[in-house]
DNA sequence: GCCCCTCACTGAACCGGTAAAGTCTCAATT
DNA sequence: AATTGAGACTTTACCGGTTCAGTGAGGGGC
């Protein structure tokens, strides 16, 4: 990109007009001591007048802090526009970086190949000072990477996706096991889980999740799961084919991973006649504020995303500042009944 | 951020590995003449082994070009989780940027002042080499300060409301009018429209247009207009307060600026009784994959959000590249019946 | 009155590149 | 044989900060 025409103003001038050197208005930008009270504040008013702050591209070169967070998505653009998880997710961490004026580098990767490749040269060429890491895969080659690049990173997903490194999770297990139950509860013995994209490990944890609360109901309990790819499109196929089957024969409950889902397989339920609650209930996941608009409302596991979010960015700076590896559990999404779930 | 333990690689290792002086290697690295072929592929070969690449922090302290790309959103981060307007937007953007190798510095911010703010230290810290910008307000204040500080930006706007910057805009005007004549040729006399945030000045715009197409029909045709935040929730308030009055003095149609709003409108059509699209038809804008999980599937203003997002991205490199101003209007969003919409 | 310390600050080196000016070599021109 | 010029590099001076080894003044102790 071209050149400035604007006449920056650099330590150098603030360094003058305050009768200093530059060194001193180093010195005073970062609170380091060796500055009597009035000269750091000569400085600070030389910079107020002439609207200096320090550059942060000379002060990552020159070695001391990065202050930019990565985030590299991997998922088909097509589907990403869909989902309000990710730009809430977004916000929340945003929340917490504005607040230690860090900036957000957002980049959308077609493969795990792609992000690896990206993380290195990012950390290479210091352009971040840390990362987030979200949709772990079994065997995630992220982990070996983070750790042989000495790269600061916060792992979004369950400790035994994570390989080790600082990680937030939801207790998904848990809250798939609570979903199962709820349903069973209300008398379901023939429930489905139209599940997200098979290769990732949340998913995996789901649907083990799934098999074993389903295994620790009554024996006459039947059970399905579909995998998808988080689409609308794929939400509404995988319904379509549970539903296809003749009655007695088919689920009369179905959980979503996602509320984009949920919301097609209402209107596949209503276009193959079926009314929802009374022939057939349906659970939400993550639970945005589109779970409250459809007729009837859905039902959902619901998720503070904005907070998961924030308490990521918290875990982030915890461990750019030294902290050791961790888990940090966030709360497990609850169940938020609605108008599309009632005894079958 | 604290230090790295990497060992770096940089331009003198490169250099030396090759047998030559950094000077030759940045010659290469930047394809400039002056360098034999052979010894420019001994400095590939070397940087290759070494698995280096400039360092873009170094890069732009130096003086040439940024390779990142700001983009301010000023709405509340509530609404983005919701909006898959903006994600699309983004990964749209994200589509042309990679291709360049160039990054996305995204932030929200609270308020016009605050992005203004950010603007200003972005681009005196050399952290951008332009920016997008968005949502644009009536006497928006960006203009004059990119112009002030000499920032290459593109405005996405409609060229009345950005001052004069490089715009990318949709004619929203001409769509307004469309889906109101085609809502008075199935043969609606009494059309509403739900609108988005009053503040912007898109809104604004197709507030306008909307009242002089009604205006074009014939005299007898009622006309409403109800401002929002974009939000679901606003959408079903506005719509509730539309559809409460009898039967005879209520819109027998309905144009929302977004398809949440749609579908929320949707949900309370269902719950006061009236069928869509026998009783009230109802039409969204942006047409996400939203529009087509619902039942009924939702009648649009379409649009491809992806494709607009890249052609804003173009169009900020040739600013970047020298391009003087200029309007770039993409194609107008074009009316997708589907079955929200029908005769009154 | 001398020595030693501390405090406040300066100067220069450095971070990893770019860019412009300088040097060297060798072949073609006169 | 001397001049010129182009090609292929090298040298050097930044870019805008940080950092660290000085430096000089002032104060305290004896």
């Amino acid at each position: 990109m071209t050149a400035t025409p604007t006449p920056r103003v650099t330590i150098k001038d603030v360094a003058a007009r305050a009768g200093v050197s530059k060194g001193a208005v180093s010195l005073a930008f970062n609170r380091k001591p060796g500055l009597s009270e009035a000269t750091r504040d000569r400085i600070f008013a030389a910079a107020r007048e002439l609207g200096w702050s320090p550059s942060t591209t000379a002060r990552t070169l020159a070695g001391s802090r990065v202050d930019v967070v990565g985030l590299a998505v991997c998922r088909p653009a097509r589907l990403l526009g869909l989902e309000p998880f990710y730009m809430e997710f977004i916000s929340g961490v945003e929340s917490v970086l504005v607040e230690r004026s860090c900036a957000l580098l957002l980049r959308l990767v077609r493969s795990p190949e792609e992000e690896v490749g990206l993380l290195e040269s990012w950390w290479r060429g210091r352009q971040i000072g840390g990362s987030i890491l979200v949709d772990f895969r079994s065997d995630d080659p992220r982990p070996a990477v983070a750790r042989r690049l000495g790269l600061p990173v916060v792992a979004v997903g369950h400790p035994s996706l994570t390989g080790g490194l600082t990680s937030v999770w939801t207790d998904d297990a848990t809250a798939v096991a609570e979903a199962v139950r709820y349903l069973a509860a209300l008398g379901h013995r023939a429930i489905a889980r139209v599940g997200g994209a098979a290769e990732l490990g949340h998913t995996s944890i789901r649907t083990a999740a799934f098999d074993e609360a389903v295994g620790a109901l009554e024996p006459a309990t039947r059970a399905w799961q579909v995998a998808t790819d988080f689409s609308g499109d794929a939400g509404a196929r995988a319904t379509r084919t549970l539903l296809a089957a003749p009655a007695g024969e088919r689920p009369t409950a179905i959980v979503y991973d996602n509320d984009i889902m949920a919301v097609a397989g209402l209107s596949v339920a209503a276009e193959m006649g079926l009314r929802v609650p009374q022939d057939v209930s349906l659970l939400a996941w993550d639970d945005s504020q589109l779970c409250r608009l459809t007729r009837p409302t859905l039902s959902a596991m619901s998720h503070d995303v904005h907070g998961f979010g924030a308490e990521v960015a918290r875990t982030l700076f915890g461990t750019l500042t030294g902290d050791g590896p961790g888990s940090h559990p966030v709360p497990t999404p609850v169940l938020t009944p609605r108008g599309s779930t009632a005894p079958p």
